[in-house]
DNA sequence: TATGAATGAGCCTTCATTCAT
DNA sequence: GATGAATGAAGGCTCATTCAT
């Protein structure tokens, strides 16, 4: 694997284990198994991390909801799908994703935000725009901005239970039911 | 005004102006006019200072809400207020709000978080509730949950907008408009 | 004895001992007994450390030429006491001194550095007007001019053999009759 | 050209663009369009540098004295085209020239420095034993002692108006009257 | 000879926190 | 309660040098 990849994951595992703040480039350099000075041959500084590694973390998230969809052609079914793997997503990183959804990080690098964030709004917007053709869902919102929505509801839903509450499985669970009707209901997806 | 409130303002301010990383006690402390030691005698740490700046800004939102909403009794016009308030908030703190939103600051005080947010959620969630009584609108999930949903939602419609894409007037309008049906199909809004 | 004070002595000792590129503030600090932060609430960076040390540098100059010549008040014994005054500083300070004379450190301050070296040009500068006055010598050339002129020949002239050629004492010694009687034939001096 | 004295070239070039300082050998590299691994094989130390272009630097001078002299045979002539060149050559290569002159860098390659300055010094000692020949002057002084003094004494008339105080264009020629008429009576010049 | 990616010691600087006044 | 000079650990980053190719 190169080592711009290594960096990038390392840094994640870090970010995920004790918190950004936390996380040193000489802790980034110890796990990745590297010299300090290479670090800087790779990334500018420390900030320059950010951008790959919301990239990183987007390629995971699309991957994840493409993996659970699989096959299945139903809307209500790809809708549950790519809920449950935010969920899933925002289980495992919470704080990594945190500081991506937020935005926190330098305001430097904000604008390139958007643009990393694409494929994910576009997976959902081509999966409403099917469900729109095929009549699934009678909402009239533009697919693009019902998209970055949709997923804007959704991680701010699972957010809410990882990050600042812990719950427990069963409160979990009925965020999950109640963010799933909500967004039916908002889609005004038949059923 | 007492000097604990004075040093949350500053804070507020400077938090603002340089963002948060940027903003050092020493800053804090020349913009409240007091010595250096005298901020440890009313927060013990740096970082203790993110619950009350939290507190602040809920008021904050909590009141342009209601002022916005004022003595509106109409369900449908009382959300549009209630976008238009958190709209013009995250205008105006965004940087701040970022940070209280995706809870990113010291994992310490996160669980505080929740309760800090308490007051919005609980104004929406009584709003909700009323409508439900008056059959403004049909939703079957629980007012709570659905409360902490629609600020869920619209927040992250006015961060995308504020935070990611500096848009201009005309694209924070579609996005304020998408956000308004979006939601008011979610909560089933008799119309 | 003030902070300050202790810093740019400190700073004088070390730049002798161990050259100037080799001294680190670290360095400055152990010796100075404060912290490493300390050294930053007298000066704002490393470099600002120098126009201190002309300062200094230029203080004992001016001290110990004022002390050589005493009370003497014949010309010709004036520049002999100040040609041995300038070749005993350059004997314990020749490195501290070359920096200082060739003025290589941040060109940021370089400006300073002539209001810095003025107190020993004015010396030289009244003695010179002096011996006009008394008809001493004969030359033309404005004071303040000549006294520019005197001290960059001795200085360079001393400079010769304790930075170059860590001469033995006889060349030491005819260096220095050859430059007095070069400065005074070049004051056409009266003998 | 030959790589080694393309190096000195490149940082000759470099240490007057930006200082000596700030100039690393990455930027010398760069410069010289070789890798960063061939700059060790000609020299075996980022100081080893020093030498070699007091060298090409000394060269520079003697080669602009030579070329002003040209074939003028009076001393007088003579001292005024030196005086010329110095001023020319200090104007240009300012910082360069300073850090040659003060014998500033590692004091390991300080002794050969003296050796490197020789073929200025024998030109000029030369020029004074014809006009003692021809009794033009009538100074004493050996020859070759006059000859460092005479150098000492230009090059720091020249560095007081180039380095200190970037002065305007009559202050740069009542400076040089100054010292020409100085020096003209240091070395007895009959006119 | 030539390369240039990799190294890592060590630098300057920052800043949250303390404590004698 | 209030002060602010002093602290010093710790961080990001540089850059001369090396070495496998």
């Amino acid at each position: 694997m190169d080592k711009k990849e290594r960096i990038v994951k390392s840094a994640i595992e870090l970010f995920q284990e004790q918190g950004i703040e936390k996380t040193t480039v000489s802790d980034i350099v110890k796990r990745t198994q590297i010299a300090q000075g290479t670090f800087y041959l790779y990334f500018s500084s420390k900030l320059a991390l950010m951008p790959a590694i919301a990239e990183e973390m987007v390629k995971i998230l699309v991957d994840q909801i493409n993996k659970k969809i699989n096959n299945e052609t139903d809307f209500t079914t790809q809708m549950k799908k790519m809920i449950d793997a935010i969920f899933a997503v925002n289980e495992e990183y919470s704080e990594v994703l945190a500081l991506i959804y937020s935005g926190l990080a330098s305001t430097e690098h904000l604008k390139e935000w958007e643009t990393v964030y694409a494929p994910c709004y576009e997976l959902v917007s081509s999966l409403i725009d099917k469900a729109k053709e095929e009549k699934a869902i009678q909402s009239t919102i533009p697919s693009d901005c019902a998209a970055k929505l949709v997923i804007g509801l959704v991680e701010s839903a699972a957010e809410q239970v990882y990050l600042y509450n812990y719950s427990d499985v069963t409160e979990i669970e009925s965020q999950k039911d109640a963010v799933t009707q909500f967004l039916f209901d908002a889609l005004q997806l038949k059923r």
